[in-house]
DNA sequence: ACCTGAACACCGTTCAAGT
DNA sequence: ACCTGAACACCGTTCAAGT
C-alpha cells in the first residue's frame, strides 16, 4: 500500500489526489476541503502549497495536457502532423472529464506541446511568426470545438425513428467526428494556400 | 420609478434581474440568492417560476442571444452574409460578460439565429443537410473561439520592450480579431470549394 | 515552521410552517 | 396557492491557537 502522507504534504500529492478526484466524481467534486479530506489532512495546507483553487485547477490542467504533443515521423509533412497534432489534443480534452474546464490555451502545457508544431511548420517553409500565428489558430480552433462539444448533448445510439439531422439540439458522436475533422481540414488547407501566395 | 413586484412574480423579471447583476457583477455574482434579494423575495419563488439555477442560466442565455441574426441583404452571396453572421455572433459574445458560460450551442437561441443563415446558404445551391452542417460548423467554430478568446489574458496597451509575438500566452486584441477574421474565412473557403467539388 | 479546530461569509435547495 | 424563516449540506478562505 501506499505511504500515508503523515509528516509531508508535496504539491504533486495534491495535485495527483485533485486529478483522481476529477476523473471520479468530476468538476464539481474538486474541492479544497475533499481534496484535502483525501490526503487526511486539512485544508489549511492545501494554501500553504498551491495558493488557493484557481492555481490547483491550473496544475491540474498542465497535469492532464502534460506530454500531449506526438513524436514528427521522419520525413512527415507540416499538414499531416497538424492534422494527427490536432486530433491528439482533441482527444485527450474529450478524455478527461469536464474537459471544457481546460479553457485557457496559455497555460504552459499548450505552450509546450506547440514546440513540434513550430518546427514542423518551420520544416516546412514557414517564417517563425507565421509558424505561431497558425499554430494558435489550429490550437484555439481544436479547444474551441472541444469546449463546445463537451456542452452538446450527445444523441447517443437510442434508437431514433425521426430522420436523421431532424433534431438540431443533438449531435451524434459520428457527425461530431466528422465535423471536427472538416473544421481542422479547412483550416490546414487555408494556411497551405495562404503560405503559396501569400496576400 | 418602476412598480414593485409586491404581489407578483413573473419569470421575465427574475430573468431580467439576473441579466443586470450579470452585467453589473459578473457570473459568480448571479446566486439564486442574490437575484431573489434584488428582487425583494425569499429564494423560493426562484424555485417555483424558473426550476433552479442551470435553468435561470439558460434562461439568461437565451436572453442575451434574443434577435441575433442580421438581415440579408437584398441579392448577397451566402459567404458575405456567413462572415457578417459569424462577426455578429463573436461580438454578442465578446458584449457579455463572461460570455463563456454561454456553450451550448443546441439551445434555442442558436436554432433560432441559424435559421437565416441556413436559408441564404440554401439560396446559394445547398441541399437542406448540407446548409444545415455548414451552419453548424461555423457556429460551434464561433462559439469556441469566443470561449477560448474569454479565457486568454488580453496583452493589452502597455508598452513593452519586447518584441512583438515574444509572449505566448497573451494576445493583442487586433491579433485576436485578425485570428477570427482569418478562421472563418478559411471555413467559409472549404465549405465553398467543397460545394463546387463534393468529395 | 507547520498543523488543526473553528469560524466567516457565502452557496443551492428544501421543508415546515404561516397567510 | 404562494409566500417566509429556518434549516441542511455544502463551498473558499482565514485566523487564533496548538505542537
Amino acid at each position: 500500500m501506499p505511504s500515508q502522507p503523515d509528516f509531508d504534504l508535496e504539491a504533486a500529492e495534491i495535485i495527483t489526489a485533485a486529478v483522481e478526484i476529477l476523473s471520479e466524481s468530476g468538476l464539481d467534486a474538486v474541492s479544497m476541503r475533499n481534496v484535502s479530506a483525501r490526503l487526511g489532512v486539512s485544508p489549511v495546507p492545501l494554501y500553504r502549497r498551491i495558493g488557493n483553487k484557481e492555481a490547483l485547477l491550473d496544475a491540474v490542467a498542465d497535469r492532464l495536457l502534460a506530454d500531449l504533443a506526438p513524436p514528427i515521423g521522419t520525413g512527415e509533412p507540416w499538414t499531416e502532423y497538424a492534422m494527427r497534432w490536432a486530433l491528439v489534443l482533441r482527444a485527450r480534452l474529450r478524455g478527461t472529464r469536464d474537459g471544457r474546464f481546460i479553457l485557457w490555451p496559455g497555460r504552459d502545457a499548450y505552450v509546450e506541446a506547440s514546440r513540434p508544431l513550430v518546427a514542423s511548420m518551420r520544416g516546412g517553409g514557414f517564417s517563425a511568426d507565421a509558424a505561431v500565428q497558425a499554430c494558435r489558430l489550429l490550437t484555439w480552433a481544436t479547444v474551441g470545438f472541444a469546449a463546445v462539444e463537451s456542452g452538446v448533448p450527445l444523441r447517443g445510439a437510442q434508437r431514433t425513428r425521426s430522420r436523421p439531422g431532424s433534431d438540431p439540439r443533438g449531435v451524434t458522436e459520428g457527425e461530431s467526428d466528422a465535423l471536427f475533422d472538416l473544421h481542422i481540414r479547412y483550416l490546414i488547407e487555408g494556411i497551405a494556400d495562404d503560405m503559396e501566395s501569400p496576400g
